[in-house]
RNA sequence: GGGCGUAUAGCUCAGUUGGCUAGAGCGCACCCCUGAUAAGGGUGAGGUCCUGUGUUCGAAUCACAGUACGCCCA
């Protein structure tokens, strides 16, 4: 040991603490979740709210497909804030969370993992192994969940293959059904003719594919407007790359405002002259590959002059009209879109809106049926493509036919060409029982943050079509529709569907697949045509956004006893087409009433320069590897430090700057801790709060305007307020001010007298106020922070309310003083810091500085700014009257006190301790 | 192509009904301290308020037209 050379040092109450600098989060944090799951944290915030009002957020379900990345976080981590802010308020805000099971990509990857296998494998079989599959990744992110800090009902989640959620689903269904607004209809969807199944966008696989493409000239029978200046037989040019299609040709649809032409030509090789209509900026093009000559225009008109006008089809005795849409263009063809309902995306909304029939004249292996004309009848659709031609061609209706060669959508497994085939399928009709327009009145009594999602939910919503609840699947809640064995008939009623609904609570949705129908059909169902008692099980499967989007049944409003409606609803903006959609159609299709009072939407995760994050780009920051390296409480309160209402921009870097906040804040608790571990024995209730020094008044005054406004951000959920209000508190009027002004008075007056005391009493406010309004965004510091100092023992803060203000501590007047307080110090700082610059002082406390100042040289402020200032002594001097303060600047002339290193005139008065100020004596002597 | 949204210092955000040389914190640079020490303090430098046009005595703020980016459609 080497001699000690301050021995005055061990004289002093410096900060002790065991609450460590270093977060070390990474180990930290995983410890603390395992004592909060001990002490079933989330079951003790229940019972400590039971009874208080109500307000649920309700958990959309992410897909259980894959590990959380950072927009799940963002999500998840908001919905947290949320919940934890609202149990800080006092309300009973139960969060249980669901994972959506069902779906597309979980059988997809099941079925790629069983390869060749998959043909050979059952129904049944296929279910079970999607069932592991999504349990998988359930339990999966169930612990990353977890792990970032979430509290909420983790072990007894809401899952949509749950026999539950199954029923609440059919129940949801079947009212539906009991009100008219489900029926069957026939809709185009994406076909393999040599698998002979109905096909996903997703397992579609675009190629280069050659393709017959012709031009064709329908005749025009009457409707045209004058300005086309024709004259006798007229034809509209449409062109086509599918001409097996054109048996189910309905419509012809223009562009409104594109402009075409009327014109006369002489076909290649001579003969009668043509008229045809056809896009003015395509028809040189058109006419000069076809080999036309003479070409004459003869007028024009807006593609809106065109509809409802008539034309007769190339070789079926059918009438078609002429109708307008959005999507033609003047890329290619002749901007008249041949239009078959039957067979396209496209063809199928057009004819819907112009309520055109939907024509499919072919069977499941791609045959002509016998709706079509007889010389093509049996024959399979590509086949047919060429007597097709071949017979416009000899009608006269060809203009030019050509190859072509573009991206044609093949199928996944067999890699053969696809079709879109019309099938029967289940509808929720949008417009029966006014359902469209009561939805947009359940969405004005929605309060939408922001609020501009009002209007994007209203636009979607009265411009969706029917909404085509049925897939041709094998993972989801089946549609338990009936066959009728004699005549055919569908069999799906409100009886039905309950009957089933009450099956599938009790064995799963699984029973409806594994078990024959006999055994499963209603007792006494007879068909309602034909009275037939005999049926089959149809194969169909729900949409996925039907299951979630009864998610108000299945948990509000039944099994978990949440309440409906809830309070909020919180995800992406892209659900304002998904889920927030598909939950309120289904809510007021069945309730009348929207299923949340307040929906709220975040921004997608981009990069730091607004970009998709993605793997490919090189910018993509994995949620996992991100949560281990920094730990939960820095990327939460990364997250917490943005305005999630616009896409949050996120990047290495600000993982890094958020930590950087993160250490200030709990260097700021260690602080705090260190001046109060002698405090915790010490009553506070003999501090009398009026005899606290000037700037401890003041500092309960900013702490009181902090929590006000702390709070208000919370109750709008504007959590990076609170951040920003919280972490430049901490910043600026504790660390750089008080915290530093205090620390005279902590370490250098008596330990347990008046003075220490009072600043032990603000510290103590502090804390506790700060550990409370930090908990919901970083729940494991906060934790971690109130353990050491615990008010009242309680034994989480996470069981605790927000603080609120103390109004005993408000004063306006005093803060406009403090204001021009603070004002003259900013003068004299930086007077200090040429001091230091001309090597003068190091520190603030070696300097004496003097103000000129009529104004003030009436006050007695020269004590009060030493002491914030933190200099050895202020001298108030008069000046000139109405002129500035002038201030100046020098080296103390006194001696340093060896103890509290203020240079004093008093120093050196003791004989017992002669390098020491009189205060510092006095505290000695005691 | 359409609907909705966003754009202020390197970063995160302020900027009320158009009005002082556009603010804060962080970061950065330089300096100080070594009794919050893998801490703490001070000073300072950073902005074509996305671009253009217009309205106005005056525009980050209002209008129009663009650009970029995001979500959802097509």
């Amino acid at each position: 040991m080497k001699s000690e050379t301050k021995p005055y040092k061990e004289t002093l109450n410096l900060p002790v603490t065991r609450f460590e600098m270093k977060a070390n989060l990474t180990e930290r944090e995983p410890r603390m979740q395992e004592r909060w799951r001990e002490q079933d944290l989330y079951k003790q915030l229940r019972a400590a709210r039971a009874g208080q009002s109500r307000k649920v957020l309700h958990d959309g379900p992410p897909y259980a497909n894959g590990e959380i990345h950072m927009g799940t976080l963002l999500n998840k981590v908001l919905k947290d804030m949320v919940a934890r802010s609202l149990s800080m308020f006092g309300h009973d805000s139960p969060y249980v969370p669901g994972w959506d099971c069902h779906g597309l990509p979980i059988e997809h990857k099941v079925v790629k993992d069983l390869g060749a296998r998959a043909a050979h494998t059952s129904h049944a079989d296929i279910r079970s192994l999607c069932r592991v599959e999504a349990m998988k990744w359930v339990d999966v992110q169930r612990s990353q969940f977890m792990r970032l800090g979430v509290l909420g009902d983790w072990f007894n989640p809401y899952l949509t293959l749950d026999p539950r959620y199954e029923a609440g689903i059919i129940d949801v269904l079947a009212q539906l059904v009991a009100e008219g607004y489900v029926e069957r209809q026939l809709k185009p969807i994406h076909w393999c003719l040599s698998d002979r199944t109905a096909l996903a966008e997703a397992e579609l696989e675009y190629q280069e594919s050659t393709t017959p493409s012709i031009f064709v000239n329908m005749l025009v029978k009457r409707g045209l407007p004058e300005s086309l200046g024709v004259d006798g037989a007229v034809h509209a040019m449409i062109w086509t790359t599918t001409p097996w299609t054109l048996p189910a040709n309905v419509a012809i649809a223009a562009h409104p405002d594109i402009e075409y032409a009327a014109v006369r030509y002489t076909p290649a090789g001579g003969g009668e002259p043509v008229q045809t209509i056809l896009a003015v900026d395509l028809a040189a093009k058109v006419l000069a590959r076809a080999g036309a000559t003479d070409i004459v225009e003869l007028g024009r008109c807006r593609g809106r002059a065109l509809e409802h006008a008539v034309y007769s089809h190339p070789f079926l005795e059918r009438e078609g009209r002429f109708v307008l849409a959005n999507y033609v263009s003047v890329e290619d063809g002749t901007g008249l879109v041949h239009t078959a309902p039957g067979h396209g995306s496209e063809d199928f909304q057009t004819g819907m809106a112009y309520q055109l029939p939907v024509l499919s004249p072919v069977d499941e292996s791609g045959r002509f049926t016998a709706e079509a004309p007889e010389w093509i009848q049996g024959q399979q659709v590509f086949a047919a493509n060429k007597p097709i031609v071949e017979h416009i061609r000899a009608s006269g209706h060809l203009v030019l036919e050509a190859p072509l060669s573009h991206s044609y959508p093949h199928c996944w497994r067999c890699k053969k060409p696809v079709i879109f085939r019309a099938t029967e399928q289940w509808f929720i009709r949008v417009d029966h029982n006014r359902l469209r327009e009561r939805t947009l009145e359940a969405i004005a009594q929605v309060r939408w943050i922001p609020e501009w999602g009002r209007t994007r939910i209203e636009s979607m919503v009265s411009l969706r079509p029917d909404w085509c609840i049925s897939r041709q699947r094998a993972w989801g809640v089946p549609i338990p529709a009936l066959k009728c064995t004699g005549c055919g008939e569908q069999v799906l009623t409100a009886e039905t569907l309950r009957h089933f609904r009450d099956l599938f609570r009790k064995e799963g949705s699984d029973s409806w697949f594994n078990r024959p129908a006999a055994e499963i059909v209603p007792d006494g169902l007879a068909c309602p045509r034909c009275g037939k008692t005999e049926f089959e099980k149809e194969g169909d499967i729900l949409d996925v956004w039907f299951e979630s989007g009864a998610s108000h049944r299945g948990v509000l409003a039944s099994e978990f006893n949440l309440g409906y409606p809830a309070f909020m609803y919180l995800e992406g903006s892209d659900q304002h087409r998904g889920w927030f959609q598909s939950s309120i159609l289904t809510a007021v299709g069945s309730t009348g009433r929207a299923p949340f009072e307040t929906v709220l939407t975040h921004g997608f995760v981009v990069d730091d320069q607004g970009r998709k994050m993605s793997k490919s780009l090189g910018n993509y920051i994995a949620a996992e590897q991100a949560t281990a390296k920094y730990g939960a409480d820095v990327l939460r309160l990364y997250v917490s430090s943005m305005d999630y209402s616009d896409d949050v921009g996120m990047s290495e870097r600000g993982v890094k700057e958020a930590s950087e906040s993160y250490r200030k804040i709990r260097n700021t608790f260690r602080y705090l801790l260190g001046n109060l571990e002698d405090y915790r024995d010490f009553d506070p209730a003999t501090v009398d709060p009026l005899t606290l020094r000037a700037i401890d008044l003041y500092m309960l005054g900013k702490l009181n305007e902090l929590v006000r406004d702390v709070r208000a951000a919370y109750e709008r959920f504007e959590f990076y307020k609170v951040y920003q209000r919280i972490y430049q508190f901490c910043s600026v009027d504790l660390s750089s001010f008080y915290l530093d002004v205090l620390k005279d008075r902590l370490y250098a007056e008596a330990r347990t007298g008046e003075k220490r005391r009072a600043a032990q009493f603000v510290l103590a406010r502090l804390h506790d106020a700060l550990a409370r309004m930090l908990a919901p965004i970083i729940p494991h510091t906060a934790e971690e922070v109130w353990d050491y100092n615990k008010p009242g023992g309680g034994a989480s803060v996470h069981l605790e309310l927000f603080p609120e203000a103390d109004p005993r501590f408000d004063d306006a007047a005093r803060n406009q003083r403090w204001a021009q307080l603070l004002e003259l110090r900013d003068k004299i700082l930086v007077e200090l810091e040429a001091l230091r610059k001309s090597k003068q002082i190091g520190s603030a406390q070696e300097a004496k500085v003097t103000i000129h100042s009529d104004r003030l040289a009436a006050t007695d402020l020269a004590g009060l700014l030493t002491e914030i200032c933190i200099v050895s002594e202020v001298e108030i001097q008069a000046g000139h009257a109405g002129a500035e303060p002038r201030i100046a600047a020098e080296r103390s002339a006194h001696a340093k006190c060896e103890r509290c290193w203020n240079h004093r005139a008093d120093v050196g008065q003791s004989a017992e301790h002669p390098t020491l100020c009189g205060r510092c004596v006095g505290v000695l002597v005691g």
